[in-house]
RNA sequence: CGCGGGAUGGAGCAGUCGGUAGCUCGUCGGGCUCAUAACCCGAAGGUUGCAGGUUCAAAUCCUGCUCCCGCAA
């Protein structure tokens, strides 16, 4: 079976290393271009392009995959079937109908709840206990497809968005070998997704990671859990930006205004919220490294009530 | 050449009209205390990211380089 495989970031590593380590026949990987990005202007590989090229694979980086050439280019490889994961262009209808054994798609929750760009944090940062991964037949709308397979995880403890992705990425992987293998001998399940159930997780914006003191301290500690390590919630301390990378929940009676700065100890710093208070652990100010409070508190002059902005 | 911030004793920072490097914490020694993350006294520890330049003199001014970070993409 000729597999065609279309991934972009980090998340979508680990199903690609799976499937060659099974030896599936890779007969391309699409990824997106290689764009100047991050600072100065830096031209990048995607984490994809890196493992395609290790592997020898050979990698085509069309810049807009809605081309007629793109295609072209595409069905003329006459894949059997298509796997996507996190590849970031919507893909045209006639690329995912071509392959025998049609389009997959590997996404991060349980469609059809947290359908969209950011569904991971979206789900950590609405507080949720659990959500997991799926994978499903691709057709024109958003991850709209039948569901083949879908494994619920739990969202454990304090796991923040950074390792918790890593754990989808992994589990991801088997599921989409597993999928894979049902599909090739004809078995694999298939389920209509229950639209009326939908939910939708649009890519996280700059409002998105600015904290608002005026939320529930629970409420606060799942933002930045989901932010967490990147892109990071911030809010700003005496007019610097601050990004806050731990935190912890203590539920109590109001002490101070919210927002208010209500203790300060030798390893964190206490904020009142709306209801309960926020205990921050680990932070980064604009243009220094990001460093536990107690550092922190050895170079910045914190003093109990201080206001942060809201 | 997208904009901007940073690189100073183990850690986090201060130090711009250039003139022999300070603060908080930690470390080590001593003291006080029933006791302590407390308090007191003392000590060690830095060629101020790298390479040049200007100067009687540079952490501080100029040039190039390396690394880190906030934005913007």
């Amino acid at each position: 079976m000729k597999i065609l495989f279309m991934g972009t970031s980090e998340f979508a590593v680990p199903s690609l290393e799976k499937l060659i380590e099974n030896d599936c026949s890779i007969v391309g990987v699409i990824t997106q271009p290689d764009r100047p990005r991050g600072r100065g202007k830096k031209v990048s590989f995607t984490p994809i392009k890196e493992l395609a090229i290790e592997k020898k694979l050979p990698v085509y980086q069309p810049k807009k995959i809605k081309d007629p050439e793109t295609i072209n280019y595409i069905l003329d490889m006459d894949p059997d079937l298509i796997i996507v994961v996190s590849y970031g262009q919507i893909i045209p209808v006639e690329i995912l109908d071509y392959p025998r054994y049609g389009s997959v798609n590997l996404h991060a929750s349980l469609l059809p709840e947290y359908r969209g760009a950011a569904p991971i944090q979206r789900a950590i940062m609405d507080g949720k206990r659990i959500s997991g991964i799926t994978t499903m037949f691709m057709d024109e709308g958003l991850d709209t497809g039948d569901i083949i397979m879908q494994i619920p995880i739990p969202i454990a403890g304090d796991i923040n968005h950074g390792d918790y992705e890593s754990l989808l990425a992994v589990e991801g992987a088997e599921l989409l070998l597993d999928t894979v293998s049902a599909i090739q001998s004809g078995s694999m399940p298939r389920k209509k997704q229950d639209d009326s159930r939908a939910t939708y997780a649009p890519m996280i914006t700059r409002e998105d990671e600015k904290i608002n003191w005026h939320k529930t301290a629970q409420g606060i500690h799942s933002k930045i859990r989901g932010l967490s390590p990147k892109p990071g919630a911030y809010t700003s301390i005496n007019g610097i930006k601050v990004k806050i990378f731990k935190s912890s929940v203590v539920e109590g009676n109001k002490v101070g205004e919210i927002g208010e700065v209500v203790a300060i100890n030798q390893d964190s710093f206490t904020i009142q919220t709306e209801k309960g208070l926020l205990v921050v652990g680990e932070v980064q100010r604009a243009g220094r490294q990001r460093m536990s409070v107690g550092d922190f508190l050895k170079g910045f002059t914190l003093n109990k009530g201080d206001l942060l902005d809201s």
